[in-house]
DNA sequence: TATAATAGTGGGTAATTGTGGGTGAAAGTG
DNA sequence: CACTTTCACCCACAATTACCCACTATTATA
């Protein structure tokens, strides 16, 4: 279960400090991938099988199926963290996301998602209003 | 079961103790997030698994949806209190709440809200100050 | 009422976290 | 082949955090 909010750096050489919350999960390997928003998007291997089978079996006669298809798999790269938990993210994804020195690391539940800090800004201003949008808290039955 | 008023602080580390009503509940990990009306909500492993499948399963292709999961899981925290009883709020979430020193913690059944004493006050008049909510209750079914 | 137990808070210390940087092996280039 | 570049693997360090102990006030017990 990923959770929270985290200002991290990518340094000099590419690599990102993964959050030591969510270290558990990616220990034994991770893959890197071209998230939907201009983010990138961190999965374990678990999760990651799991989400490459429903891309994988969407229909190749649908134009956009393709596109997002090329989006995910061209993109996505497998690593192992090292000792101190950071991971070289490539540089076309770090481009793609617009990542360079800091970076804001969420993690939501089934994932994580990396962000250039204007662009997470942006994104919670879609969320209108200090508490999101009420109806979708209702369509939750809450 | 949570019910009930308390005053309790948050320390200079930014440490929240957990009412001793409460700890049973809460003794093998809770889940904190932004609550609506700019205050933190504290659920059980139980009630938040329940909400977060919930907002998990929103579809990713809809661009406010995508906004929805990353507001509420971004602004979450999973925790387990440490042998006093505390845990420690994260600062994104200590600011969202306004929340430093000396705070309101209540019991509202299914989880527990922390307030600004302030803005604790405010809800408080809204609610008691006219008896013109009664008629809006109504209208809830209550 | 005297005593013991519990609750809430403060603070010290050791371990962990996030980051920078060095070095040698591997890979690419002319 | 020599040479440069890239990358994996260390070590180092400041800051933060987790874990423990201590103190006071309140509540429970006899």
């Amino acid at each position: 279960m990923f959770l929270g909010e985290f200002v991290h750096t990518i340094d000099e050489k590419g690599r990102l400090t993964v959050p030591a919350k969510f270290r558990d999960g990616l220990a034994t390997g991770l893959v890197v991938t071209r998230g939907i928003d201009r983010c990138l998007a961190i999965y374990s291997v678990d999760e990651w099988e799991q989400m490459a089978e429903k891309v994988s079996a969407l229909p190749m006669t649908d134009r956009s199926a393709r596109a997002f298809r090329r989006l995910v798999f061209a993109g996505a790269s497998d690593a192992v963290p090292d000792k101190q938990g950071r991971v070289l993210i490539p540089p076309n994804l770090r481009e793609y996301a617009g990542l360079d020195g800091e970076v804001i690391v969420t993690g939501l539940y089934t994932y994580i998602e990396v962000w250039n800090p204007d662009a997470w800004g942006e994104e919670r201003e879609h969320v209108e209003g200090n508490d999101g949008n009420i109806e979708e808290w209702a369509a939750l039955g809450i």
